[in-house]
DNA sequence: TCTATTAATCGTAATATTGCAATGAAACAA
DNA sequence: TTGTTTCATTGCAATATTACGATTAATAGA
């Protein structure tokens, strides 16, 4: 089918699959950690240092501004991409709370 | 296409992007959960839990395997699943990492 | 105005993912 | 042995994702 029965899930069970989902492409990991290193992060350059077409790396920029983990302005012709500070907090206290699960407490059963 | 250009990234930009990928599936974060919060971690018990057909959750249970996320030892005609703490001890820290990242350094361009 | 630059969008081909019915395989019980 | 239970695998249909050429829209500069 390709397409995922969200509505037997919890909200914070989508949300996690959602955060996942847009980590789940090594470009969009490339992305961000390119903005948080550098602060020219304009669109041109993304598609230099990372190496796909301008138009793959305009539709990975969508989806992660789509979930609000970056933000663009216009700049004359150009585009400046940023982190979203405040929602990349967000997503990185449901991400760690995931992740942060306790697994001492239980006996290994195999 | 539908086919990433991993060769054109980082391993560790893979690596973020293929466990990311694991958990961009809400069955696949609920799988987890349970078995963290359970010890009766049998496959029938987790078909009954998230409500998908056993091919399906049995498909899922492969995925997490495959990663080494999770374990299975046979039980007479049952299989007991498990979380594997050294890899998800080993995945944890890769995605803190990714998801840790500085941005109170620089400032805001955009 | 005309042209160049930059990035978004459209359209499409190739591939991947999701879900399940049907079937197989392995262990147990009678 | 025969039947039952449990889970994995196969095969397939529906949908999603990835990548990019072609085009469009918007701004800047001559």
């Amino acid at each position: 089918m390709g397409l995922a029965k969200t509505e037997i899930f919890t909200d914070t069970q989508n949300q996690i699959a959602l955060y996942a989902k847009v980590f789940g492409h090594p470009a969009r990991v490339a992305i961000l950690e390119h903005l948080f290193k550098m602060n020219t992060c304009v669109c041109g350059d993304l598609v230099l240092e990372i190496g796909l077409a301008q138009p793959t790396i305009s539709q990975h920029l969508k989806e992660l501004k789509h979930l609000g983990l970056i933000q663009g302005t216009i700049e004359g012709t150009s585009v400046c991409y940023c982190i979203n500070r405040e929602n990349w907090t967000g997503m990185k206290s449901v991400m760690t709370a995931f992740l942060n699960q306790d697994i001492t407490k239980q006996q290994q059963c195999c």
